[in-house]
DNA sequence: GGGATTTGCTAAATCCTTTTAGCAGATGAC
DNA sequence: GTCATCTGCTAAAAGGATTTAGCAAATCCC
């Protein structure tokens, strides 16, 4: 036993097993048939690796090989399955390709963002995902300076490799089912998220092209994007009741977040809202159980990450292109699909 | 410009600056005052730092100091806000210690688990927090072994140090609201959750406690521990209809897991469950938005957190002790407390 | 038996940073 | 002028793994 106490090294391991710390190495790291190292040295090695319980130091082979086998995702939280199911298939590929996940949240607070973009290139994580991001475009010239691949989901603010929930189509969907039925001198609210947004912005003109399709005039639709806080939206719904005029009958909510807020309204006061429907651009599964009549959409995570993977994966940098994932409307609540397994 | 193409290393700063790495190296990290290096000189390797953009190579930083400066977090998923809570919390109490978060989920799968553990260790991680595990004991053994300071959440099943809700008091206190003015020949459910486990079994017994307290025969009780997955949950309700016998009048449903599956069935079979009184330990908003008599529990997660970093910080160790963090009943749900939030 | 080839292994460089021990040169004391 | 002290800096040794170039011994070939 050599250096008793301590946490064996490949010295060690070496000395224990008569050879050089060269030789222990190829033979761990597989290329020992390559280096023409006895069979009977090399099952000498593996033994002993095993019973003096010799682990490599991750930090020293990685300074060696000039790998930090880091991949980062950012995103704004995890208190949503939109979120929670995009973490949970970044962690599965980056598990899948012997990467380490690193995640972490924001809070949509700037100063935040800031640190942990530093961190992950500071860490030279070997991938990089933004999603939700206030600033994507600057990180994602950090990160070109860096070296570091980098993909915004839903956000193609930026100068990098964008993919997106097809947000335009998705809104319009939802829209045509909201609005289908109703006569059309029927008003249209739209609730939730921000202007200055890409994702927003082409809700907002999804939500409009689903108007016109269903024989309803767009420019009588109320815009009200108050941002993405439950409170928020809770507010914002308060004041159009207060400030009278006709009673909404039908509503398109962007974001689970923004439902939230619009779920806490509605329970005191869903007199005031007599016969409304609703529809939301996201998916929970106890909103989906409410006793309004809903159509919600799922945004397809599992393909979003996947799409951002492949292109990790393919070494040809194609900056700048988006690629688009559709959305599915949720049709049957008890098909869990990718964000709802246990 | 030395080396150009290739990141700056701490060489290539101290050739520019004209000294040599070793002063570049005290300038950087503070210590050179008390080293009686020359302001100007520091000055001037401050300025190149900033403008050659030089970051230290962390992994070679690491190696040197002996730290991984990582701390990890072991949960089943983020899909709730239970564990989401604990991640957010379990993110900002690490940056407030120079830590980096290492955030993983088992969905449940004990081999993703034990790869988990093992990655995690491997990466000598700091200190380990582990979350809904299904093999608590043996991880902590890993950890002993590899010296890494390791926390159970909820979880006392092992050799280490345990931090955990007060799942007895919790439970009692949700049935004593759940049956408060119920005839005392009322039975009472309970559902979810797995019998061997810690948590389960100290929510049974408040559970029953609280039956007691309020008068009621807590034998005449029916325990479901059907696990934690939705379907399972909607199974046995449908199961426990489908018996006959007296249709259920309160309900205490173990885990927001639990509840979804819960909620699925009753969505269905509302007219099935007349007057059903329901009591969840745990909330989750739009659960609680539900159109049926819902008393919700908040587990405490910011504290939960704070005591495992408080122990981690105490550099005594006191393991096989476990500490209790009280859980409140929710009565104000726009007061979102620590998990609600934006 | 001597040169060529094969076998089995190792020395040493490398990755980049931090830190300790100590070297020159300048200044001060007498 | 000599010894002590101070100033400002640096050489070199870690830290633990990987990998390349190449050495010594054994075997083969004719």
């Amino acid at each position: 036993m050599t250096r008793t106490g301590r946490k064996p090294t490949i010295k060690d391991l070496a000395q224990a097993a008569g050879t050089s710390p060269a030789t222990a190495s190829l033979v761990l790291n597989g290329g020992w048939k390559d280096h023409r190292i006895n069979a009977d040295t090399a099952e000498r090695v593996l033994q002993l690796a095993q019973s003096l319980g010799y682990r490599p130091n991750q930090r020293a082979r990685a300074l060696r090989l000039n790998r930090s086998s880091l991949a980062g995702l950012i995103v704004p939280h995890h208190r949503n399955r939109f979120f929670a199911g995009l973490t949970e298939h970044f962690e599965a590929e980056s598990h899948a390709r012997g990467l380490i996940p690193l995640v972490a949240s924001t809070q949509r607070d700037a100063r935040i963002e800031q640190k942990l973009a530093d961190t992950m290139i500071a860490q030279e994580v070997e991938f990089l995902v933004l999603a939700g991001t206030e600033e994507p475009a600057r990180i994602n010239a950090l990160c070109r300076e860096a070296g570091i691949r980098c993909v915004n989901v839903d956000l193609p603010g930026g100068t990098g490799f964008s993919v997106v929930t097809d947000n335009h189509g998705g809104a319009r969907d939802l829209t045509r089912r909201l609005m289908a039925g109703l006569p059309s001198e029927t008003g249209a609210l739209f609730l939730g998220g921000r202007r200055d947004e890409y994702a927003t912005e082409a809700r907002i003109d999804g939500f409009r092209a689903g108007l016109a399709e269903a024989g309803h005039n767009p420019d009588a639709a109320a815009i009200h994007c108050c941002g993405y806080s439950p409170q928020a939206a809770c507010d914002a719904m308060a004041a159009i009741l207060a400030r009278g005029g006709a009673v909404p009958k039908a509503l398109l909510v962007n974001s689970i977040t923004a439902f939230e807020g619009f779920a806490r309204f509605w329970q005191g006061h869903a007199s005031d809202l007599p016969d409304l429907r609703v529809a939301c651009f996201d998916w929970d599964p106890f909103a989906a159980c409410l006793p309004i009549e809903t159509i919600m959409l799922r945004q397809d995570v599992e393909t979003l990450i996947a799409r951002c993977f492949a292109w990790f994966d393919d070494t040809a940098l194609r900056d700048g292109e988006i690629e688009v994932v559709p959305a599915k409307v949720v049709v049957d609540d008890t098909q869990p699909g990718a964000t709802g397994a246990l």
